[in-house]
DNA sequence: AGCCAGGCCCAAC
DNA sequence: GTTGGGCATGGC
């Protein structure tokens, strides 16, 4: 990995397996955009920033090396070697081979532990446009403004402080429905010690984490294995959504409704990257789902 | 128009 | 400890 600096943004070459849709297009975040050239821009740890990739070359635009060097290299988990594990994942079991081939340059972020929890407190039920829109209305209406980038303002995510301060009332244009109490309670919980408690998990065990979020209001058991899969690099979580549950059950005959059965399933045989798996699983369900669709209406 | 969405809470067994 | 109804909202 080559990594050079010039006018306000950092060029890296040499690097594998990274595809921009497959990364940012696959519900694990929802606050980038593509722009009609294919890269994508957002705002993550309250830094805007546009990605472009040309072959094995990535292009951070709005970034400097000081900026890559602490937030983006381990955002973008670009010190992971993913060829390797989707060899181990794909080895004897050609569904997942297909899964990984088509999603073949996933990444998982490494994302803000409290931005992923409130987001996907607000995912439940919810589908993943909608979860886009929830979680940019509510940085827009209280997340502090970190100026103009491209022809628009940006905003970082609301901290929990803020959050915790709100009225139910406060939160009525950002649509987030019944979830809205949901975040201001759970801002409540981990503003008690300024998120001491959920920053530690990262270095916690997978039980200690699984359990705190669990005691999170408007945390359930998918949920807490979302935010240790895409913000606390525990890669053995395996979510269970409804998408997950269909593969898991048409693809490895496991009755449906047996959570129990699936989250050992992948333990044996995904290991410690269940996560990942179950990732590209999800990418390749959801979007052949889409895909087919598409096709129907021509 | 009606079903569904990266589910959770809570009450009733 | 398990099961099921209720849930705000809008995408498709």
């Amino acid at each position: 990995m080559i990594i050079t600096e010039e006018k306000n943004r950092v060029i890296i070459e040499g690097v594998k397996d990274f595809h921009l849709d497959h990364t940012f297009d696959n519900g694990q975040c929802f606050r980038w955009h593509r722009e009609e050239d294919g890269s994508y821009t957002g705002v993550a740890f309250g830094r805007a920033a546009n990605i472009g990739v040309h072959d094995e070359t990535l292009i951070l635009n709005n970034v400097s090396r000081k900026d890559c060097r602490e937030v983006w290299r381990n955002y973008l988990d670009l010190d992971r070697d993913y060829g390797t594990i989707k060899e181990m994942l794909s080895e004897g079991d050609p569904d997942m081979r297909r899964a990984v081939s088509y999603g073949f340059g996933m990444r998982i972020l490494q994302q803000d532990k409290w931005e992923t929890l409130v987001s996907f407190i607000l995912s439940q039920n919810n589908n993943i446009s909608r979860i886009k829109k929830c979680v940019e209305g509510l940085c827009t209406a209280h997340g502090d403004s970190i100026g103009e980038y491209r022809g628009q303002m940006r905003y970082a995510f609301p901290t929990a402080e803020a959050i915790a301060a709100l009225n139910p009332e406060d939160l009525d244009i950002c649509r987030l429905g019944y979830r809205a109490k949901y975040i201001i309670e759970t801002a409540k919980q981990v503003a008690e010690d300024n998120g001491r408690k959920l920053e530690s998990l990262g270095r916690a065990s997978a039980e200690e984490a699984y359990a705190y979020l669990l005691s999170l209001s408007g945390v359930g058991p998918k949920v807490a294995n979302c935010i240790m899969l895409f913000s606390m690099g525990k890669y053995e979580s395996f979510p269970l959504d409804v998408w997950i549950k269909r593969v898991m059950n048409q693809v490895y005959h496991i009755e449906e409704g047996n959570v129990k059965r699936m989250q050992e399933y992948a333990a044996q045989h995904f290991g410690g990257y269940g996560g990942i798996a179950q990732q590209y699983l999800f990418y390749y369900a959801r979007e052949s789902s889409s895909r087919g669709r598409d096709s129907t209406q021509c």
